[in-house]
DNA sequence: AAGGCAGATGTTTACGTAAACATCGCGGCG
DNA sequence: CGCCGCGATGTTTACGTAAACATCTGCCTT
């Protein structure tokens, strides 16, 4: 029964065609292009697809009626007969982190030069209901595969429904055990400026952590602690923060009033900042008096007072390997576990030094 | 014709149902729900979508047949039917600025809010070729609606197939004749540091404005040149950099060099970061020498040396924006046009203070 | 020259859902 | 007492696409 061979007027109240609930307006589907191309829609199809087996002359005659009208394929019919949706979702805590940010951006450009869309769930705060909110809106979702920028207790927390057959890949956590993970080399980067500052004299080291329940943070204190002790060194006892400037200052401004507080190791680049102001409001100078290195290389590292030493974070091939991971995962239907890590990279800028002469 | 009645054994090959090409493993359909439970599937739909109709008991059947099953409604089938994908595409260019991310973030976080989700489309390199790229990428996706974070000049400059009927709100722009646009109020801040600095005391302002062909470094050196002339002051020579502090630490070896530099407002913090080493480093004290003021108020603002001044932009607001408007333009279809500006706060720090007295 | 084969195109069908319409049973009311 | 109406549920159909299969044309091979 073709519309067609209805007369119009048969119809007052116009728009009986196409009554979609939807918001979007009609758009030309395979048939009326078929129709206007005076082929068979499966044609039309061959044409979208590139598909070989078809006239030069009729592909142009196709393409002038996709042109015409307007025509582009219906993504929601595609994904339902192929059963994929060429779609990863990428769930993060705010992306008030520098890492979680340059980490999503690499994984939607390495996402988008294979051919997948990124769809992003943002969990507003970090409480195991919202994760949860997360992951049940996640459940309704069109997602071929899933990656997480999450500390994985968080993920535990949470009474996870995550569709079955959906892949996930996990960065930030040390849960290589049970998921696929995909992390910087946290315990190489903080050995390495433990290494660095002892190198340059520094009788030990001191260590401005992040916060308590962070993995990353645990991991980096982990890692300082085991290498002064390797190198015989007494670790001072460890001074936190929370990840920002501010607490930074805050821890900054006791830390000054250890004079025997040669060298600290900041967990990330924006308590290094916080610490730099408090050392300067003191009158500790960087790095004559004190030495302090940071961790993630933020753009801006460069120009603080002093420029920092830090260890660069190469958050571009973490993306990378998040999309290479979950997609391979996806392809061969795979309980692939195990830890990826990616190395990070020693930038030796101005603050740091060796120790002052004892006087 | 049912596949019930075919015995199984007549398929050796096996696998014969649900010949999927995709990647994605069999999951349970609403029939399936349906035989379970011994209802038909258009009740397992009514139960599915919440509607009434149904018994408190056949509710129930369903439900424990879902849970058995591990049912999950298939959004592409969904969105097929109903029109509609509840997804809106942001196309925005590297998430290297805070204000691209913040405002992002705040996308993602009210769309949530309306049971939208968000596809990112990342252009990352902003060439012409690119960025059509990314329109045609989107022109297959799946979105009910874009929203622009980019120049509209670059929007011009590529020959923008935008899907017909996919409502376009634009961030960071000034086409509100031609877009429905949400912008922070550039000029309104740009003026308001200004008249800080003047209020100080100082004789005129300089500017560390943005990268040429930026229309936000445009705006800002344009209503900075104006609240100058306004004032009845000579506006000094504009010095550009490009966003970054590097570039404004550029800037400012060159304007430490004018000891008739007292103020200058940097067009963001990240510049007057660069700035302040600069400064620092050629011996001019902030703010007893040379005031500066930044843009933005990113998060490390506070914990420049000294703690900066700078104009707050208010980037969760313009998310919130953006997607009020674009689903308002959805649902009355509308070529809605003009500009919402929302306002910047002046967050006055340490960084800027009255001129040095004249010797 | 006949058979066949390959390439081009058309036809059928199914993907999973949900609107529209059909049916069934039961209680209330005239 | 019978009919109407309504609530609960089932059946049909369409959304747009693309795989699988069917058909048709014309040229090549023997």
């Amino acid at each position: 029964m073709d519309t067609a061979d209805r007369t119009p007027t048969s119809v007052p109240g116009g728009g009986r065609r196409r009554p979609r609930t939807g918001t979007r307006a009609q758009t030309a589907s395979m048939a009326d292009v078929a129709r206007l191309a005076g082929v068979s829609s499966q044609t039309v199809s061959r044409v979208s697809n590139g598909y070989a087996g078809v006239t030069d002359e009729t592909r142009q005659q196709v393409l002038a009626a996709m042109k015409e009208l307007g025509y582009r394929p219906n993504s929601a019919a595609r994904a339902l007969k192929r059963g994929e949706f060429r779609t990863i979702g990428v769930i993060t805590f705010s992306l008030s982190t520098t890492g979680n940010v340059r980490t999503l951006e690499a994984i939607a450009n390495s996402a988008a030069h294979e051919g997948y869309a990124v769809t992003l769930l943002p969990v507003a705060v970090p409480t195991q209901d919202e994760v949860r909110g997360a992951f049940s809106r996640l459940e309704e979702l069109a997602v071929d595969a899933v990656i997480v920028i999450m500390e994985v207790h968080l993920l535990d927390a949470a009474t996870i429904a995550l569709p079955p057959h959906v892949q996930v890949v996990v960065v930030d956590s040390d849960a290589g055990d049970r998921y696929t993970v995909v992390d910087t080399d946290q315990a190489g980067g903080s050995r390495a400026a433990v290494r660095h500052l002892l190198d340059l004299g520094h009788t030990t080291v001191w260590h401005l952590g992040g916060p308590d329940g962070s993995f990353a943070a645990q991991r980096r204190a982990d890692a300082w602690h085991a290498a002064l002790v390797e190198a015989g060194r007494t670790p001072p006892p460890l001074v936190r923060g929370d990840w920002s400037a501010e607490s930074g200052y805050r821890a900054g401004l006791d830390l000054a009033g250890h004079q025997d507080c040669t060298a600290v190791f900041a967990a990330n680049d924006q308590m290094a900042l916080g610490l730099l102001r408090a050392l300067n409001e003191r009158g500790r100078r960087v790095p004559e008096d004190v030495s302090v290195i940071g961790f993630d290389d933020i753009p801006e590292a460069g120009s603080f007072l002093p420029p920092l030493t830090t260890l660069h974070q190469d958050f571009a091939e973490v993306g990378r390997l998040c999309v290479e991971n979950v997609l391979r995962k996806m392809r061969i239907g795979g309980g692939e576990r195990g830890t990826t890590l990616v190395p990070t990279r020693l930038v030796v800028r101005e603050s740091t030094a060796p120790p002052p002469a004892r006087t």
